[in-house]
RNA sequence: GGGGGUGUAGCUCAGUUGGUUAGAGCGAUCGCCUGUCACGCGAUAGGUCGAGGGUUCGAGUCCCUUCACUCCCGCCA
């Protein structure tokens, strides 16, 4: 038998009426009536109330000890009587007479409330992380998320993948986010790099002839955090296949998609099969790479109506000239809206640090005009080849953004959201997911002007090797592919490129040579060259995943231990300073910057 | 690196146009209370108003500087 509990604090029910029991767990919550008094007490797997009256030589004790206190419990199971049954607790129906007890752990006054739906500062929570994990929302999004990483590992082990752990420490790459630098004692001066992903591990694993791997990766980026980014650390269900085109990929996603979202959400999947978005037309479209397919408005082009001769929108029609972009965002049936609606997305465009969004609203009286303050600048034609290419009808509004194509998209990219969130579009009751394909294999750097890989340097490019043009290198699109969830980028992948020769062609574009290739990637390369299948991946985010399915809008939510913003962990002390003596064995010495 | 927001009791917050001794709820401490489940009632303690400087007869409130946290841009193949 334990000797610290029967039974834990959410198993006990009117059939476990009269037994004599052990429980243990933390105080949740003390109701003190003097000459009665109950306490809720609570462990991982539920509350159970207990009960004690100053009858017993305990009483005096137990209405002193503090909330959060970690006591055993010995006593009877009674049922409670009809009136003060609890429906909200599954052992709501029995109680504990408290015979004795005994603290196993005494807790201080608490920094913050543990019993409290109350939202605290982060500075705190983090600070004192194993009380705020005490919890119960974030509780259960941690404990959602061992269910969601053990139910990825099935499915992945009934799909035939095999799980391969790669190297923490291995070596610095050149392209991509900044790497975290582990200095080697054995080889001063030198350092190993924590992997931004075990990119090239899996690639390895394929050339070695695993055929499907998997793993649970912890991957290191030194880049600043965002809501949905973690500072320095996260997780992806890393995949790789051999012998698959892009298609056979998306299949094995979408599967395993598709079952886990049913499995951990009640929301509804708006397609099943998800859709295939070539990114030229998302960054049309939605004027994004990662849409959100949740919102219905969609972006059109209309910069040819600004050549027309009967629109003098003079304004618009220079900017045109000289090779800026129109686009659009069309609200449905918006007539009735009054002039601040209109005016207050303005000015928000405006605060987005755009000049702002032209706007008017389609009327028909004998002929069809427009209302608003750029309406009198269009003839009656000019709108109805406007609401041709929309499909805009008369009582919608049009919002107009100009500028470099770049500046157009990034604000009608946001104006789409914003006007969605104002104009209650989105339902919140469903996950969109989709992919985006056909993305360019390089782009142009808009500091240096000099041409780079736009995701993956080691991905493969379309079509026939010979009819590569590597003259036109932004032309060259690339087996590469994102997936998307409710406007959050779950993922890239590739199929990767596994020739060598097309490899240093292709890194020839991005400016490095051979030389500088084999030096580099050299693992890679040379493995490259003796007997590698075809083959491709995609790595999903495990904490976006679980945001998603948690309904979080911010990743520390469910992860256990995160760091804050500036990538300082408050709990632990991370990062510290360290004694001389580590960094002279190291041969470091500290120069900070003033 | 840049922009926005926040910072008042252990926690969550209020604090008007610059004006007496800076308040409330929760928590803590003490007292009363035998059916609560956010128990109730009463009392007490608890404040460098993030920090520094300035304006003023007078600053939580206005100005400048700075720090911390957070959201966003840059960055994240």
């Amino acid at each position: 038998m334990n000797k610290f509990r029967t039974h834990n604090c959410n198993e006990l029910t009117k059939k476990n009426d009269g037994q004599e029991i052990i429980l243990s767990g933390w105080i949740n919550k003390k109701r003190d009536h003097g000459n009665l008094l109950f306490i809720d007490l609570r462990d991982n797997y539920g509350v159970t109330q207990c009960i004690i009256d100053k009858s017993n030589s305990s009483f005096k004790d137990l209405e002193k000890i503090q909330l959060e206190s970690v006591i055993k419990i010995k006593g009877k199971v009674v049922k409670r009587s009809k009136e003060t049954i609890n429906n909200e607790l599954l052992t709501g129906e029995v109680e504990v007479n408290i015979n004795s007890f005994e603290i196993l752990g005494a807790c201080n006054e608490l920094p913050m409330p543990v019993f409290s739906d109350q939202e605290y500062a982060e500075e705190i929570r983090l600070k004192y992380r194993f009380l705020d994990l005490r919890r119960k929302k974030i509780h259960n999004n941690i404990i959602l998320r061992s269910k969601v990483i053990s139910f990825i590992r099935n499915q992945m082990i009934k799909l035939g993948f095999l799980e391969f752990q790669t190297p923490i420490l291995t070596s610095s790459s050149p392209e991509g986010a900044r790497d975290f630098l582990v200095p080697s004692r054995l080889n001063p001066g030198k350092f190993y790099a924590l992997p931004q992903a075990p990119q090239q591990f899996k690639q390895l694993i394929m050339v070695s002839g695993f055929d499907k791997y998997f793993q649970i990766a912890p991957c290191f980026r030194d880049e600043d955090a965002r809501a949905d980014r973690s500072p320095g650390e996260f997780y992806q269900l890393d995949l790789e296949m051999s012998f698959v085109e892009q298609e056979n990929i998306f299949n094995v996603v979408e599967k395993l998609m598709v079952n886990l979202f049913k499995e951990f959400s009640k929301k509804e999947l708006l397609n099943e099969k998800f859709p295939r978005i070539p990114y030229e037309e998302s960054m049309l479209k939605y004027g994004s790479d990662k849409p959100d397919l949740r919102n219905p408005l969609l972006i059109y082009d209309l910069t040819n109506i600004f050549t027309r001769e009967d629109v003098s929108f003079d304004i618009f029609k220079k900017l045109v000239k000289s090779g800026n972009k129109v686009r659009c965002i069309v609200t449905k049936n918006t007539k009735n809206k009054p002039r601040n609606f209109f005016d207050s997305i303005d000015k928000w465009a405006k605060e987005q640090g755009a000049s702002g969004l032209a706007y008017f609203t389609l009327e028909k009286d004998k002929t069809i005009s427009a209302k608003g303050p750029v309406g009198k600048f269009f003839k009656e034609d000019s709108l109805k080849e406007i609401m041709k290419i929309t499909s805009a009808e008369v009582g919608d509004s049009i919002f107009f953004a100009c500028g470099k194509i770049g500046e157009v998209e990034k604000i009608c990219s946001l104006a789409r959201t914003k006007i969605a969130e104002d104009l209650d579009l989105i339902d919140e009751n469903k996950f969109a997911f989709c992919w985006i394909v056909d993305y360019p294999m390089f782009e142009l750097d808009e500091v240096t002007k000099k041409i780079k890989f736009s995701h993956n340097p080691f991905s493969m490019p379309q079509g026939e090797i010979k009819n590569i043009d590597f003259n036109k290198p932004l032309n060259i699109k690339a087996f590469q592919y994102d997936i998307v969830c409710n406007g959050i980028e779950l993922s890239s992948g590739a199929i990767r490129n596994h020739i060598p020769e097309l490899m240093y062609k292709l890194f020839k574009v991005a400016g490095y040579e051979k030389s500088q290739v084999d030096e580099k990637f050299s693992g890679m390369i040379n493995a490259l060259s003796f007997g590698a299948p075809p083959h491709g991946g995609i790595a999903p985010g495990i904490d976006r995943i679980v945001m998603l399915l948690a309904n979080e809008k911010n990743i520390r939510e469910v992860t256990m231990f995160p760091m804050n913003q500036n990538a300082q962990d408050l709990m632990m002390n991370a990062p510290s300073n360290v004694d001389e003596h580590q960094l002279k064995e190291l041969g470091l010495s500290i120069k900070i910057k003033k």
